[in-house]
Order: structure tokens, then C-alpha cells, then sequence
DNA sequence: CAGTATCCCAGACGATACTG
DNA sequence: CAGTATCGTCTGGGATACTG
């Protein structure tokens, strides 16, 4: 179906239930862009220095795959919250940094990262890494 | 699970390049916690209004199976952030609120929503929904 | 260096049916 | 009502090898 017609979803009007104004759809999509193992991750680290290498971020975040990590990227990219600079030389050189709308979500990474230093969070049902065993 | 000799992940010790005292696995961690298509769908809903009843939940994001919301709900109450209340009558009613450490992320949701609502966003990367093709 | 290509798997996710 | 069980699909994600 096509995403706008089929699918109910939920709608921009507020629910009765609701009663809030906040549209889940855009929460929903903003959701959408920063979902991925890695995405939050190399935000975060753009967001930590900028320009970043491609070999950089590999290094920053060692558990990712040059898969993951491009294909993240380039995701992000698209989404308009990364921007890649490719500079024609040899050996290649790729730097990657934010956009303004990438760099906006520093408020979002703060908040998070706020709140996984404040309290709480004991258990941890986290199943981070591939097999971690 | 060893967990915590095999995997180097991150340390919490700044790396040199970032030269950032937040430490990464804590981050992490974070990201993990709130990880997973609905939990911060979830974790909204609760914010705007609790507590829900499951089918209340179930109502607020039709897009979701009990499956996975069970599941979703399961890990998020795991994670210390969200609460279930089972009240032993019958028919059986069980109520989910937001712990502490769940209301906790309010900012973080706002900034989000906020982010999601101000600016940018333009493509849409968005693969949401199961092949909304 | 910065990718691309291919193969492969685990598990995230969905649909449906069944139960206390 | 609030789940659990089972089955199936899909794709996120990893390993490895190759290229400009």
C-alpha cells in the first residue's frame, strides 16, 4: 500500500485520547531517521568534531562494518542530516560533517545522553553486539 | 555472557581524537535501551497520557502486533522505564506507566519532536511500515 | 583511502490462532 | 482483556574479497 491511503497510521489530527497537538506522524518519521544501529552514534560523534574522514568514524566506531557504516551514512545523507565531501585527489579523501538539520539535533543527543548519565538504568536488556558471547 | 572482556566497544575514557569527556557506551546504552521501532512510540504515548491499558496502547498505534508491543513493553520494563500494573480481576485489566526513569526522557522527546517539527527533513529515507511499496 | 560486491545469518517484525 | 504460541517473511547487519 501506499503510505498514505492504506495505512492509517496515525493521523496528524489530535487523537481523542490524546488530546495533544504533537503529531505522531512527525515524531514518527524523525523516529524513522535516526533509527539504526548506527545512526545515533556517528551524529554523535559529528557532533563531537567535524570534518570527519571515512577512516575516522571506522575508528570512532570500531564495532561497525564499513558496510553499516557507509550504508548509515548514506542514509543520513539522504535524510539531509549528513553531508559528504568527496575531494577529487589520490589517495581519495572523504570528509563527512553535519548539516544544519543534523547539527539541530544536538538539543535530542544532549537530552539522551542527559539522561543515560542521570539515573536509572539498571537492567540491561541490551543486546548490543553481534553475539556478544 | 562475558559481555564485558571480548568486546572492547568503547571506552569510557575519552578517545584521543574526540578529546569529550561523555563517555560513548553510556550513549550506548541509552540508544539501546530506547532501540527498537516502537519504544519510543511507546514511551510518547505514556508521556502523553498514562497509565494505558494495552488495548489502549494497541488503539494508539494500530500499526503495531501484540507481538511486538507485548515484546516492545516486556524490554521497556525490563530497562527500569516503564511500569506494569496487573490488577487481578476479571476480566483481567493491566496498566502501563512510565518509571521514573522513563518520565525522565521527556526531554529527550521533546527535543525530537521538537527537531522533527521545526525544520528540514526533506527525503525521506523512511523504510516504516512492512514494505509500504 | 574509500568504497563496492557478494554471500549469509540472526533476529526483528508481522499474521494468525489459541488461552486463562 | 491481555496476553502466548507458532510460523513465516524481510531486512538489518556482518565477513570477506575486490576495485578505482
Amino acid at each position: 500500500m501506499d503510505a498514505s491511503s492504506a495505512e492509517p497510521r496515525a493521523a496528524s489530527v489530535p487523537s481523542t485520547a490524546d488530546g495533544v497537538e504533537c503529531s505522531i506522524d512527525r515524531v514518527e518519521h524523525a523516529i524513522s531517521v535516526i533509527e539504526g544501529r548506527w545512526k545515533l552514534l556517528i551524529i554523535h560523534h559529528l557532533l563531537v568534531a567535524a570534518p570527519r574522514r571515512f577512516s575516522d568514524l571506522e575508528r570512532a566506531i570500531p564495532a561497525v562494518s564499513q558496510k553499516m557504516l557507509i550504508q548509515q551514512l548514506r542514509a543520513l545523507e539522504v535524510d539531509g542530516v549528513v553531508r559528504r565531501t568527496a575531494y577529487p585527489e589520490v589517495p581519495p579523501r572523504v570528509e563527512y560533517d553535519l548539516t544544519a538539520a543534523g547539527a539541530a539535533l544536538e538539543p535530542a543527543l544532549n537530552a539522551l545522553h542527559d539522561w543515560a548519565a542521570s539515573e536509572h538504568l539498571e537492567a540491561t536488556s541490551a543486546r548490543l553486539g553481534p553475539r556478544t558471547a
